[in-house]
DNA sequence: GCCGTTACCGTACATTATATCATTTCTACC
DNA sequence: GGTAGAAATGATATAATGTACGGTAACGGC
């Protein structure tokens, strides 16, 4: 079997120090390029994303993780929020709607629209580039009469990994 | 230009009662048939669901529906969400999770993989069957090692109403 | 009838998200 | 460098969404 383009779900073991600091460089250098402000929080914030491996997370956790430490005032709800609209905005993370959380983009450097696949089981979230798919939909869409402008595509199931565990076992 | 199978758009001035009669209709057959108990507060809050038109509508939207005009107790919460839960199960509402907002079934009678197309502008969500987008989209899933067992699509954009009005004015 | 199962309901609480306004920091421009 | 405007941050409060849990009523087999 020969790898795909897109290795969609990472090894259980791999590099992941090097995931991280991939897409910070990647990250800093989309913000230069764009100028696009990479502030000390939302720099923070989306180091913090990308820390949890490859699964989604929530706001609220990772207000919590901001604050792991922080002696005097902690941050309040909106600072993350706003630290992940920022980033959103910016194609460095995805909020996967199904799960009310959060991810960090895979690829930052595409332009692309993401679908998503969630393991149900181990909880790590996957990116498919899938154009076509995007293409697809916005056709069946426009049949209809109607212009898709965005599109949330989520696929929940089991990952590579978790469908070859038995059944009773749990992954984490 | 010849019509669709699903008009997944309703005219502006279509007969809603005639779609909400035939959707409890169906309702009340579909449980029937199937020894589930389509309760009072399960069939009002289909009700309430279906009379918002074709838009979709948060939990808590309709619990005021429901307690509008009650004199004593008030419904909580819990009564709504497990009345939802109930008709997601049995298909005749969807769940939209982009918006965290329900939507009564168009076509509940079939066993669908739903798709839905939101409205920016006027909130009207359209289900469309593509039984050919889901099982594409599995495909994609299955050639990254991902078994998928549900998907969320949901595409936003504009509905053929209001793509055709002028830019500023609102629609609703 | 008795008892286990199932569905139902209400209280209380947990989680997720945003509005608002004051303050600071940054940037462009002179 | 100084300054005006824009952008970002901080802090408080609150809105919106969703659920855990334990009690109660209906159902069905024996």
């Amino acid at each position: 079997m020969r790898a795909v383009a897109t290795a969609a779900f990472p090894a259980p073991d791999h590099d992941h120090a090097a995931c991280v600091d991939q897409a910070l460089a990647v990250a800093e250098e989309v913000c230069r390029a764009r100028g696009a402000r990479l502030t000390a929080v939302r720099r923070r914030v989306l180091e913090l994303l990308l820390a949890e491996g490859h699964r989604a997370v929530g706001a609220y956790h990772l207000l919590d993780r901001l604050n792991d430490g922080a002696s005097g005032r902690k941050a309040a709800p909106p600072v993350v929020y706003r630290a992940l609209e920022f980033l959103v905005e910016q194609g460095l993370a995805h909020r996967i709607a199904s799960l009310n959380a959060f991810v960090g983009c895979a690829r930052p450097q595409d332009d692309h629209r993401a679908q998503f696949l969630i393991c149900r089981r181990c909880g790590t979230v996957a990116e498919i580039a899938g154009e076509r798919l995007s293409h697809d939909l916005a056709e069946a869409a426009e049949r209809a009469g109607f212009t898709m402008l965005t599109a949330v595509v989520e696929a929940e199931g089991l990952c590579p990994r978790c469908r070859d565990l038995p059944p009773e076992e749990e992954s984490e």
